[in-house]
DNA sequence: ATCCAGGAACTGT
DNA sequence: ACAGTTCATGGA
């Protein structure tokens, strides 16, 4: 991690693996440039999904954040107008190496260091993805930094109605979470494996788990603590294919599951959800059919967004919310 | 009441 | 390999 300081107010970047981060200090905040295929109000369209989520909070164009860096709470609020994007320090105003992670951070949330317009020349002629990409220029994939967060929630999404599948987040999160108080209202962390990994799977079943989500919960989080899963690990694989394979291995992982994981913790763009039910209801509105669509007619469909798969089930999943 | 939900494991063939 | 069954609870 090498930083430039070239002159007071200017850009100064921040070397990634594929590109840099052009950014400024403003001491109580930061200021960064993202690539011009970004429109932060459709971000915020999917960040704003459910009402009752727990991990941030909007407050009209504001998001509100709390992050854990090298052991201290940092409350966050970002903004944008698309031509740069704004990182206020709320709580504190960390010191330089720690704002370079929260640079570091926003920017991976967004996905930023993904070249769009490869993605949408790539959907130049699709009948369905070219329509969308026009629509929703600018959406990003919003990824979760946190594997066991990932893992987690996924199982918690198996198999029911998206509003219970928040409610359960909040009660594990709020039971299990790091909090943080600012201004009377709460900010939460995503609860530590090494915290889950000691539950018994009674104290989920308390919280309205199933007995297999709980058990599939705690097993994920004693496999990352004790180094048998790790991001690390993960990324040494490289490939999609070797990756995937890892995490089918685990129980309480299938295909929906490691896609799904795949989509939000790693750069890499073909994993496919191809059986997500949201996926299949955005195709069946958008195509006005009177049934879902197969796999198979989805497979058929899905042969132009070959090595996009990710971003094509993204804006797809972006058209539920219109 | 009935069906389904951002699935996965288990069972039987 | 593959299809059918079970899990289990809330929401519409």
């Amino acid at each position: 991690m090498k930083n430039t300081l070239i002159k007071d107010n200017e850009y100064e970047t921040m070397s990634t693996t594929d590109t840099e981060i052009e950014w400024i200090d403003k001491r109580n905040y930061v200021v960064i440039k993202p690539p011009k295929e970004f429109d932060f109000r459709e971000c915020m369209v999917y960040l704003g999904r459910s009402d009752i989520e727990c991990l941030h909070r909007i407050k009209g164009e504001e998001l509100y954040k709390v992050i854990k860096i090298d052991d201290q709470m940092i409350l966050l609020k970002v903004t944008s107008d698309n031509k740069e994007i704004s990182i206020s320090f709320l709580n504190k105003t960390p010191d330089k190496p720690i704002k370079t992670q929260v640079v570091r951070y926003v920017w991976d949330m967004f996905d930023l260091g993904t070249n769009l317009s490869e993605f949408y020349s790539a959907m130049k002629g699709d009948s369905i993805l070219e329509r969308l990409t026009e629509k929703y220029f600018g959406l990003r994939v919003i990824k979760i930094n946190d594997l066991f967060e990932a893992l987690s929630w996924a199982v918690i999404g198996q198999q029911i109605n998206l509003k219970f599948a928040y409610t359960l987040k909040k009660r594990l999160v709020e039971g299990y979470g790091e909090g943080l108080k600012y201004k009377g209202e709460e900010y939460w962390l995503f609860p530590k494996p090494q915290v889950i990994a000691d539950l018994d799977v009674s104290e989920l079943k308390e919280l309205q788990f199933t007995t297999r989500k709980a058990e599939y919960i705690i097993s994920l989080a004693k496999y990352m603590t004790n180094g048998e899963l790790t991001m690390e690990k993960l990324e040494d694989l490289k490939s999609y294919e070797a990756i995937h394979k890892r995490l089918l291995a685990l129980r309480g992982v299938g295909n929906w599951t490691a896609d799904y994981v795949i989509m939000k913790c790693f750069n890499l763009d073909k994993a496919f959800p191809i059986s997500d039910v949201g996926l299949h209801n955005a195709l069946k509105n958008i195509l006005e059919l009177s049934e879902k669509p197969s796999i198979d007619e989805i497979e058929k469909m899905a042969e132009k967004w070959r090595g996009w798969e990710s971003y094509a089930t993204f804006y797809l999943w972006r058209s539920l919310y219109d």
